[in-house]
DNA sequence: TTAATAATAGGAATTATTACTGTTTTTAGT
DNA sequence: ACTAAAAACAGTAATAATTCCTATTATTAA
């Protein structure tokens, strides 16, 4: 694998922007450093970077796969108001695969979670929206 | 919501198949008995039964959307080898939501847990293959 | 029986993503 | 530094899954 400025300015931009960009979240950004860049080279490097462990794609139930620059084992919440999504890594889910491995004989290799509700912020709001 | 006879086929494929088919797979198979019914028709009526609580739509990280018969809180695995989806239902999966809502403060609604691996009849039959 | 309304078939449109192609970059070996 | 092979790029076309649109048909309550 070749070096490339796209590539590292892709990987960069995953990081910079934090909250778990889409692939053209990462294209609209990077459009003000590098007016040319195209969708593709977008996709095809998040899919890389994704393949060698060094980003993680996140699959949601729906809308645009996501990137996060974390790659330890950890899952993720969505918020249903503000469309957030938060890390969340609970000591329950730790032993979850090899849990499950165990008690089916299944060999699992990996995993994909994702809980949806409202994150605090909202359900605050929420709660300030009744009260007026 | 008035009756029709495309929606009761439609649901009765999805019991009758089992093996949580997508929307397409359910649309082929209906084909011998309504040779007419549209596409869209499935897709609408799937969305509606699983917004009614009546079936279960389960997104996997790639590829159509599956539906489930079964609507009783339940997770799922996905063999990588042959295709299969297995319903899982253990007991460290049961109060999952409840425990991750008292961790971290995020009011939590429902959840989508895929994992991914081998089931035993492709470990086994991975066994034989290099054995020969 | 009829009028309203929901549902349909068939096709167009949308969204997310990958594939293709001719050109440009990178890099290893001279 | 020079050059040739390989990789990556930009731009565009193609694909897959799903929803939306519209004129017609089916269901149902009065």
């Amino acid at each position: 694998m070749k070096y490339s400025r796209q590539r590292e300015l892709i990987l960069n931009t995953v990081i910079r922007l934090k909250g778990h960009p889409t692939a053209d979240m990462v294209y609209r950004a990077l459009r003000d450093e590098l007016p040319n860049i195209s969708l593709g080279t977008v996709y095809r490097n998040l899919r890389l970077l994704s393949e060698m462990g060094i980003l993680r794609r996140i699959s949601l139930p729906d809308g645009a796969d996501r990137f996060d620059a974390r790659v330890d084992g950890h899952d993720h919440m969505v918020c249903t108001r503000c469309g957030r999504i938060f890390d969340i890594s609970l000591d329950i889910l730790s032993g979850l695969e090899q849990s499950v491995t165990d008690q089916t004989g299944f060999q699992v290799a990996s995993h994909s979670l994702v809980m949806e509700g409202l994150c605090k912020d909202c359900q605050i709001n929420i709660q300030k929206e009744r009260g007026i």
